[in-house]
DNA sequence: TTAGGGTTAG
């Protein structure tokens, strides 16, 4: 005869399948049966034993055969069915259920309705909580806030937390986790002032959203604010650093976190790879895919999906693919990876074929092929891709349109362009910073000036990048005087701040124009007003600048002061220079120095030779014309002149 | 029995 206490005993002892299915044979022929509580222990063992393939499936056949289930019987069901990624099934079984809901069960149907953003029952499951007088329950509270946020009903969240009772550091951290989803980073520094404790569940919430808003240093106070760090924090903190393009410093705090003895976890190993390919130093990688393995978390799936990233952006798709290869249970990462592996390494054929056997093509995946064949300089098969997206029903978001767009820039395309942007207007897409200067720039380069400056009179939000685009394309479209007054509008902006490609764009409009006052001017402003360290354009442009307009000696200084070294285009302008205003002894020092940097550039040569003529060091000229494969016609002022008088 | 935080692809 099968008692409680005998079921207890066995259920303890139980350690295979066959016992368990024997247990269960005991216990119906016993009669237990009737008895919830009997049937409440063996219940709760089946939804929480790993002896089982389908343990959602055996605990509800328990139930239906119980004759009087009691509340914790369903309510272990119910969890069971969550658990095990069948949340679907939680309101129907609620609706079936004999026994009158306890406490917990609208709890755990608030957290399934939570996993299936289903915000509709959620509302349901909040009213039934009410009407069954568990309106002030402190955990059904807290799952409620959590699923009215995960629906993205911010504003329902926040009346339970308003109406709740004494709040519990679950509650705190809920209504934080909720802003910090949201990214409402007022709200959310709001919370976390208020909160009476601040544990590292929310220190690592709020380094998180500050990592995700690009405000690293707000981040790091946070972190070295707290006393009591876990993994999550460290994690969080890392991967700031990561997302924000530190990643020597990532890796430097994953190394301190290692000294103070923390265990390394799935979680940081991505971060970490991740770090490691940004910055694209091969034996870093290679060193934390030994720590991974030794950590074994070798075959993890999302640490795979981060070596394959890596080793693709270390350029080795045969390390990534083996990977890709040697993988149990791919995703979409790991398909996406892999195929913006092949693109990067400008292997788009072997993209498509990965494109085409892939499975579940979600948006980024047709993003990837689309964005990898632009920057494979093939725009044309990019625009093919994305109508054959639109035909497979798959939604572009801003990334796409971005890439598209920027296809049709590519294709100097007006048409496709003009197209692009109607799409737009038409699905009404916001225009983001990042979407109206894709769309500036398309214009621009078209020389699509009016569109250009409407789209961008018609933007609501104008930070820097789309300023940039006006500023650039303006000077591009040689309109320099106007591409000026944008500057001294953007520079009146609150919105937005001049950074190194607004100088870029105002030197270079200096440049077409030889505006020698204005280019010293604002090569001055860059340093001193707004910090900024010139680089190797804005020194390219002003040495083109001053040469130009004759200050020859002025540009070789400038040249000879860059803390760079100068490249080969620089050079040559400065030398065109000496050449076009006869300035000889200039031109020789330059002449030679290039020569040497570029022995293969005939032109440089030509040039050399020239100025060497017309000094009459004839010697010279001829040593200079040995060292050439073949000997062109000089293409610059005057050359030809110069090149009838030689006395051969 | 119930609730909260960190992770990778375009």
């Amino acid at each position: 005869m099968l008692t409680v206490t005998l079921l207890d005993a066995h259920l303890a002892r139980c350690s295979s399948a066959r016992h368990l299915l024997q247990i269960h044979a005991q216990f119906v022929a016993s009669g237990l049966l009737a008895d919830a509580f009997a049937a409440s222990r063996l219940i709760l063992f089946t939804t929480s034993t790993r002896l089982l393939p389908l343990p959602f499936h055996h605990s509800l056949r328990l139930l239906h055969v119980v004759h009087r289930p009691n509340a914790f019987s369903c309510n272990m069901v119910l969890k069971a069915a969550r658990e095990h990624g069948l949340p679907h099934l939680c309101l129907p079984l609620y609706a079936s259920m004999s026994a009158a809901p306890d406490c917990y069960t609208h709890t755990i149907l608030a957290a399934a309705c939570a996993t299936r953003r289903a915000i509709e029952e959620g509302r349901q499951v909040h009213c039934h909580a009410v009407r069954h007088g568990f309106g002030r329950n402190l955990y059904l509270a807290n799952a409620l806030m959590s699923m009215y946020s995960a629906c993205g009903c911010l504003g329902d969240a926040r009346k339970v937390f308003d109406a709740g009772p004494v709040w519990d550091a679950v509650s705190w951290n809920t209504i934080l986790a909720a802003y910090v989803q949201a990214e409402d980073v007022d709200q959310a520094v709001g919370v976390f002032a208020r909160m009476p404790e601040r544990g590292a569940a929310a220190v690592s919430s709020m380094v998180s959203l500050f990592g995700r808003r690009g405000m690293v240093d707000e981040a790091r106070k946070v972190f070295d604010g707290v006393e009591r760090k876990d993994v999550f924090t460290w994690t969080a903190m890392i991967s700031c650093f990561q997302r924000n393009g530190k990643f020597a410093e990532a890796l430097a705090l994953f190394s301190d976190m290692r000294g103070e003895g923390w265990p390394v976890d799935e979680a940081v190993m991505v971060c970490v790879v991740a770090a490691c390919a940004r910055l694209e130093v091969t034996r870093n990688g290679e060193m934390c895919h030994g720590l991974a393995f030794r950590a074994g978390l070798g075959s993890r799936l999302n640490v795979q999906n981060a070596l394959i990233h890596m080793y693709s952006s270390f350029l080795n798709v045969v390390a990534a693919r083996r990977l890709f290869d040697s993988g149990q249970c791919l995703d979409q990462f790991s398909w996406n990876s892999m195929i913006a592996g092949y693109l990067k390494n400008g292997s788009v054929k072997d993209a498509k074929e990965l494109f085409t056997v892939m499975p579940d093509k979600d948006n980024v995946s047709w993003t990837t092929m689309i964005s990898g064949c632009v920057q494979n300089d093939q725009s044309s098969e990019a625009l093919t891709i994305f109508n054959n997206m639109q035909a497979q029903g798959i939604k572009p978001d801003e990334v796409t349109l971005v890439s598209v767009i920027s296809a049709c820039t590519n294709m100097s395309s007006l048409e496709q362009g003009k197209s692009m942007h109607e799409y737009i207007r038409e699905h009404q897409y916001t225009i983001t910073v990042i979407l109206g200067t894709s769309l500036i720039d398309m214009y621009m380069k078209c020389g699509c000036l009016e569109s250009a400056l409407e789209v961008f009179d018609t933007m609501e939000e104008r930070g820097t990048p789309c300023w940039n685009a006006v500023i650039v394309g303006l000077a591009m479209n040689g309109l320099v005087m106007k591409s000026l007054d944008m500057f001294s509008e953007m520079e009146s902006s609150s919105t937005a701040t001049p950074n190194e490609i607004t100088f870029t764009g105002v030197l270079s409009a200096c440049r077409h124009a030889g505006l020698v006052e204005e280019g010293q001017h604002f090569f001055k402003l860059m340093q001193h007003k707004y910090h900024i360290i010139p680089n190797i354009r804005h020194y390219g442009c002003m040495v083109d600048l001053l040469g130009r307009a004759g200050y020859v000696k002025e540009a070789e200084n400038l040249i000879e002061s860059m803390p760079m070294s100068p490249d080969v285009p620089a050079w040559g302008a400065l030398l065109g220079s000496c050449w076009k205003h006869g300035d000889n002894e200039v031109g020789e020092r330059v002449g030679r120095k290039l020569v040497n940097l570029d022995p293969h550039h005939d032109g440089f040569h030509t040039m050399l030779s020239n100025i060497y003529a017309s000094e009459g060091m004839w010697q010279h000229v001829k040593d200079l014309r040995g060292s050439m494969k073949q000997w062109h016609v000089p293409k610059i002022p005057g050359s030809s002149v110069v090149e009838s008088s030689l006395p051969l």
